[in-house]
DNA sequence: GTTTAACCCTGCACGC
DNA sequence: TGCGTGCAGGGTTAAA
């Protein structure tokens, strides 16, 4: 789950949970549910402390979701590649790799479900959020204001890494992943390879316009639901993105504006696709 | 400083 | 049909 998607996530929290007091926290038996609230020790020292709380604030940093309580404390969440919060109730029975049960007293729930346990939660005291190491690290939103082109170009002038490693790290742009960073490096009509510090001011003119212009279409298609681990909304529906995606898992199907068949590459581990004529 | 590989998990598509 | 392999949107770490 990328920036869209955790915003759309949380938009829809904001609607549906903000407001609701926590009646009881379940952490499921099996031994990946501790994974996934592997901060804490045992799991009532996770659901003591949101049981009775009500949900006062949902905000997004980067790819992850805070949840203030009533009591200052955050109940941080991170998704990871294949965790998601779903509303439900109790008649609706859990899906496999439901790992968290949050029960609203006002009536149903609220499910984290992660098959692979890359995601995780955990709440964090109101005075040490501001410790979290993963939290700190987190760069720039690109939704923020204070994201200019002025200044993104001289974060980019900075660095002299490949375009596509430093869109996906975290502490130099928050948000972006494999796919958006491949839909913004066709927008831009920039190579996965071109090196930071050697580009033209039309170039990062280019590149940060197309941040800003894929992440809000994104979040207005309401995120991409691919096959594999389809992310879904708060309440299970898909989003509509992945209709508009220009390259990424088109691997030799045709450029949707020049023909040329999308070609991909493996870098770290991970597939950048790209068009060969268009970018460059 | 930058890049790579390995690792953390489960599930699915694919080829033999 | 069954089985092994590779791959998947997250991130960290050590080593090159």
């Amino acid at each position: 789950m990328e920036l869209p998607e955790v915003e759309v996530m949380r938009r829809d929290l904001e609607k549906d949970v903000v407001g609701r007091r926590v009646k009881s926290v379940e952490v499921r038996p099996s031994k990946n549910a501790m994974r996934v609230i592997r901060r804490h020790g045992r799991r009532k020292e996770f659901s003591s402390r949101l049981e009775g709380r009500k949900v006062a604030k949902a905000e997004r940093k980067g790819k992850y979701l805070l949840l203030t309580l009533d009591s200052g404390e955050v109940l941080v969440v991170h998704f990871g590649m294949s965790g998601q919060f779903i509303r439900a109730n109790k008649r609706v029975a859990l899906p496999p790799h439901t790992h968290v049960v949050i029960t609203f007293q006002q009536g149903g729930d609220l499910r984290f479900v992660d098959p692979r346990t890359f995601g995780e939660l955990f709440v964090s005291a109101a005075d040490e959020i501001g410790k979290v190491k993963e939290l700190q690290h987190i760069a720039i939103d690109p939704l923020e204001d204070t994201f200019t082109w002025q200044s993104f170009g001289d974060l980019l002038a900075q660095r002299a890494a490949k375009l596509k490693a430093l869109l996906m790290d975290q502490k130099f742009v928050s948000g972006l992943g494999n796919i958006y960073s491949d839909e913004v490096l066709f927008a831009a009509g920039l190579r996965y390879d071109r090196t930071s510090d050697a580009l033209s001011s039309q170039e990062v003119r280019r590149l940060y316009r197309a941040i800003q212009e894929i992440v809000q279409e994104a979040i207005r298609y309401r995120g991409t639901t691919l096959d594999d681990v389809a992310y879904v909304d708060l309440f299970g529906k898909p989003g509509e993105y992945q209709h508009e995606l220009k390259v990424y898992g088109r691997r030799g199907l045709p450029c949707r504006r020049c023909r040329t068949p999308i070609d991909v590459v493996r870098i770290s581990n991970r597939s950048s696709y790209f068009c060969p004529q268009c970018q460059s």
